[in-house]
DNA sequence: TCATTATATGAACAATTATTCATATTTCAC
DNA sequence: GTGAAATATGAATAATTGTTCATATAATGA
């Protein structure tokens, strides 16, 4: 029995390349103790590059490399306000599965 | 203002070390195609060792590493039957995360 | 006990990744 | 335009990681 065979939802089988993809790739980007830290941030506020390197006490340059990342995967936008850009999250269901986490985390 | 001057629930604020270690472990988990793919297998149905290695096709050794990697984690159990080791899922709040994201992933 | 089957493990290797340092780019005020 | 401030980028490095190969351990049946 093959996938097309089936037509249930596609959940319990053997995952297709680019879904396994996706979801590799999504979960990657929650892997990290620093892009946590600044998705965690950026969902209680809209930041800065350098105000997000200040409250979190990282360097400039970590938080653009990560911000860059972030970026790449659609897991932040932003936006231009003078020299500023301000970094805010851009994907309601990778915030969702974080929030998640990190309420197991706490509460478990 | 420090994290113990607020009330609110914790998850605004800077994560505490442990809380963020617990998180990004378990997204690191699910960070892998071939855990997930194992993981989205156990979903199914309990699994022995060399079954999964059969039906994902990938070595005995690569499943026995990665499940010793999900072992670890609490995120698997097994029992065992004669010569053969059984698998299955052991932690409902990460396969609920997975399940999400594989979901947000085929629909999106 | 011995051979067989199933699983686990350790070392080695290639690949990926997070950070740092130095420097480039962009915008604005003057 | 020039200088200053904010952000982005590239190269280099150290650390982590996933797989493979070879071998060890454990349970079974004869």
């Amino acid at each position: 029995m093959d996938n097309q065979d089936k037509d249930l939802t596609n959940e319990e089988m053997d995952l297709d390349e680019e879904t396994l993809f996706i979801v590799s790739q999504t979960f990657k980007a929650l892997g990290d103790p620093t892009r946590i830290r600044i998705l965690n941030l950026l969902a209680d506020r809209e930041c800065a590059v350098s105000e997000i390197a200040d409250v979190l006490h990282l360097s400039q340059s970590t938080v653009s490399h990560q911000l860059r990342f972030l970026k790449n995967l659609r897991l932040v936008k932003f936006r231009r306000a003078g020299t500023s850009i301000f970094y805010s999250p851009d994907d309601q269901h990778v915030m969702a599965l974080l929030h998640q986490a990190i309420h197991h985390a706490c509460h478990d």
